[in-house]
DNA sequence: CTAAATGCAAAACCTTTGCCTCAAA
DNA sequence: TTTGAGGCAAAGGTTTTGCATTTAG
């Protein structure tokens, strides 16, 4: 197979049409091989640590071009920052209280349950957010 | 029926054992009689009008006090400001992306469904936040 | 070449805090 | 009286922005 198939977020990107600068491709592989949900300040440690000259402002620029384009989603857990994550398949959060771990989770019921909810309530639900946070329970 | 069955938010406050000052006085008041889930900066408009001494300082005070002791929630509607409602009968939010209006509901197939979620995850479920956006569907 | 992106520093926000004064119990 | 609460202003942390410079396309 050719490069026809290929995907990733630079691809998606280059499907936007936005300009792919070297700050760019190094902010976009750092959040693609990014297994948890880093902050701004994290995606810049690791950015920075490919390319000293990537400044803490241009994480900020792309991270809000990037979530409007939509190819990746902005979650927030309480703590006054926002988290991001590659979008993809859809998917929901379970924080540990305890340790502060993430555990990502996808349930379908939940999910029809929340459009069922919103039809019920006379909307066409185009967006939510959903966190559980709970305390491992002794085996 | 005596004062004995009284509600409201003094009264679980007083059952708290803290100090009620008159801007405490005020501030609760404010936080009961609304209506929507205003944020600091508004709790702190509508209670400055029934006394001009009451400064910002002294609501976030305020709201971090109930909110420990449980009388009021914390929202989070995405903006950067951190809302609040008095707990009562817990409900979920959906809010209208066109018009920001925030519409409270209550789904016990979606409470029961939480709880089973996590405790098939293998934690005890100890807070959630949901959040649901929609827009009006056409009649 | 030209519009768009970067970097820097300043500013904008929201929230917290140190400290002295004041008042509730 | 004594301890908690209030007010002010400064500081903290995150995010945004104005502007001169650089660069991708």
């Amino acid at each position: 197979m050719g490069d026809a198939m290929m995907a990733g977020l630079i691809n998606k990107c280059l499907k936007n049409g936005i300009r792919i600068t070297s700050q760019r491709e190094v902010i976009i592989e750092v959040i693609e091989e990014s297994e948890d949900h880093p902050d701004v300040n994290q995606l810049y440690q690791r950015a920075v640590e490919q390319d000293r000259t990537i400044s803490i402002a241009t994480v900020y620029w792309t991270v809000k071009l990037l979530e409007e384009m939509g190819v990746i989603d902005r979650l927030e857990f309480g703590d006054g920052r926002a988290r991001y994550e590659e979008s993809g398949e859809h998917h929901e959060h379970l924080v540990d209280v305890e340790t502060g771990e993430v555990i990502e989770f996808y349930h379908a019921k939940l999910e029809a349950l929340k459009q069922q909810i919103a039809r019920e309530m006379g909307y066409e639900l185009v967006d939510h957010r959903l966190e559980l946070f709970g305390r491992k329970l002794r085996p």
